[in-house]
RNA sequence: GGGGUAGUGGUCUAGCUUGGUAUGAUACGUGCUUUGGGAGCAUGAGGUCAUCGGUUCAAAUCCGAUCUACCCCA
């Protein structure tokens, strides 16, 4: 179930693994494709909720990045780092960000005087570096990874809560349109994100059984921007420090997608995220082709029309190839035209994600093809929701535990925390966020809680 | 972090034990016939055998290092 995952990936053709460096792959067209979906996905959202697109640069000097101890502590083991310039060696290195507060912090405290200008609340698209150790995977585990980074800045902690409140909303806007059903789960204090006051992990579940972290949001209180001085005069005229958060979502996403989703035909891909929601596949015959084309070309014209992404295959080759073809490449929604259908006043309805043909009328084709999309996003995402709330299992012992995402009793105590994840060979991912009923006691001590934790063998 | 397996046209692969310039399939180009679930025939093109070094008259083949991919264990 494992190697499934993987193949599904490499089936389909997203990444091309023979670039010759570890963890660096190249995106393909229909790869990128979908890959700009979800960032434009992500923009959307982002920019409905006042944030503003930014750039920084790439490469971050030596002291810049040492300036809050737990963040370089937790990341200096992995970045890459730029010693010379031409034939002369630095005299202050710059690394390549792994991710960007230390790019950024130093320019906030310049761009934050006074309460006026808060809340800051930025975000940027880019690629950030990490020199990972372990066994490298495509868009699960990369050196170079195409990242979304939200920063904020906030008066007090309160208005800083807000953001990761109004975090979980978009979030949950976004998984929506992806068909990825998700837990948010407050990480433990020792796996916490390096300088953050805590973080919250969106993770997932995949065929396999194994968890994976989608993304994470952070709040930093004034962890950074003490370091960094980013400090603002309130309407006292006395100066404060910022409290900040962050939320952070990368390629991961692609693969959670195609691991998800996918089926022995290849990819099965939302409607929100198809490159192509239609393909239009005209079947002719002979001495009727110009006929069975121009009224191929017409339904390929009245989707568009109608704002919907649609493709006709007019490839000389027989029908049979062009359906695996569109088959493995995801395609939601497939419109077979012949002969026959004219000769009826219908259009061939073909679904992908469960493959269910059906007759529809040629007349209501643009409502239909609508209500098709509407249905199958609405059957994906129910079906992934119930793949994963069966995938988790709630035990009162850790001994034989299936292979599950497993939900169990913890009294939040650091040795009991550890205890928990030596004895089921798991990582605790955390405590839900969201409201989550359970009446049980600690496995390791016995005392009561009211909290579950979760537990899981992580991609 | 520890161990293991592998790398040959775009893709998959034979050849490696026993050294003598590479086999087949698939995909691709062209032409004709086809078209409701992977068509057929003809023809064409495509390989510094991962990289670097060593042994040898001669290396895909033997030896070493490196890179990359994959698997197992922590």
């Amino acid at each position: 179930m494992v190697q499934r995952d993987r193949r599904e990936v490499e089936k389909a053709n997203l990444t091309d693994k023979r670039y010759p460096i570890k963890g660096m792959n190249v995106w393909t067209p229909y790869g990128w494709k979908i890959m700009q979906a979800i960032d434009r996905h992500i923009r959307e959202g982002f920019d409905a909720t006042d944030h503003q697109e930014v750039c920084f640069p790439l490469l971050i000097p030596e002291d810049q990045f040492a300036k809050e101890k737990e963040h370089i502590k937790g990341f200096d083991a992995e970045v890459f780092w730029v010693t010379h310039a031409g034939l002369n060696p630095l005299d202050v290195k710059l690394l390549l960000r792994p991710t960007s507060e230390t790019a950024m912090y130093p320019i906030f405290s310049l761009w934050v005087r006074s309460h006026a200008d808060l809340p800051l609340k930025t975000y940027q698209i880019v690629n950030t570096f990490r020199y990972e150790t372990k066994q490298t995977r495509a868009f699960i585990r990369v050196r170079e990874i195409h990242f979304f980074e939200s920063h904020t800045c906030h008066a007090d902690f309160e208005d800083a809560e807000r953001q990761v409140r109004e975090d979980y909303d978009i979030l949950e806007e976004l998984a929506s349109k992806w068909c990825i059903p998700y837990r948010l789960l407050k990480r433990t204090e020792w796996d916490k994100f390096p300088g953050a006051n805590y973080t919250v992990g969106v993770d997932t579940l995949l065929p396999s059984g194994r968890s994976l972290q989608l993304g994470s949001i952070h709040q930093y209180k004034e962890n950074f921007s003490r370091p960094y001085e980013i400090k603002y005069e309130d309407e006292k005229g006395e100066h404060r420090y910022v409290h900040q958060t962050t939320f952070g979502m990368s390629e991961r996403l692609v693969g959670a997608v195609v691991a998800i989703h996918g089926d022995d035909k290849g990819l099965v891909l939302p409607p929100d995220i198809a490159t192509n929601q239609v393909v239009v596949i005209p079947v002719l015959a002979k001495g009727e082709t110009e006929k069975v084309s121009n009224a191929a070309r017409a339904l390929r014209d009245e989707l568009k029309a109608a704002g919907v992404r649609v493709h006709i295959d007019e490839r000389d080759v027989r029908p049979g190839v062009k359906y695996y073809d569109w088959e493995l490449k995801g395609v939601p929604l497939r419109l077979e035209l012949g002969m026959r259908d004219i000769e009826k006043g219908k259009v061939t309805f073909v679904r992908r994600d469960t493959g269910e043909k059906s007759l529809k009328d040629r007349a209501r084709l643009v409502e239909e093809v609508r209500s098709m999309l509407a249905l199958i996003a609405h059957d994906m995402l129910a079906r992934a929701s119930k793949e994963m709330a069966s995938g988790i299992a709630t035990v009162d012992s850790l001994e034989g535990l299936p292979e599950k995402m497993i939900r169990t009793g913890w009294c939040g105590g650091e040795d009991c925390g550890h205890e928990i994840e030596n004895r089921s060979e798991r990582n605790i991912l955390g405590t839900p966020v969201e409201k989550d009923e359970f009446d049980g006691k600690c496995v390791v001590c016995g005392k009561p809680t009211k909290t579950p934790v979760y537990l899981a063998r992580a991609m």
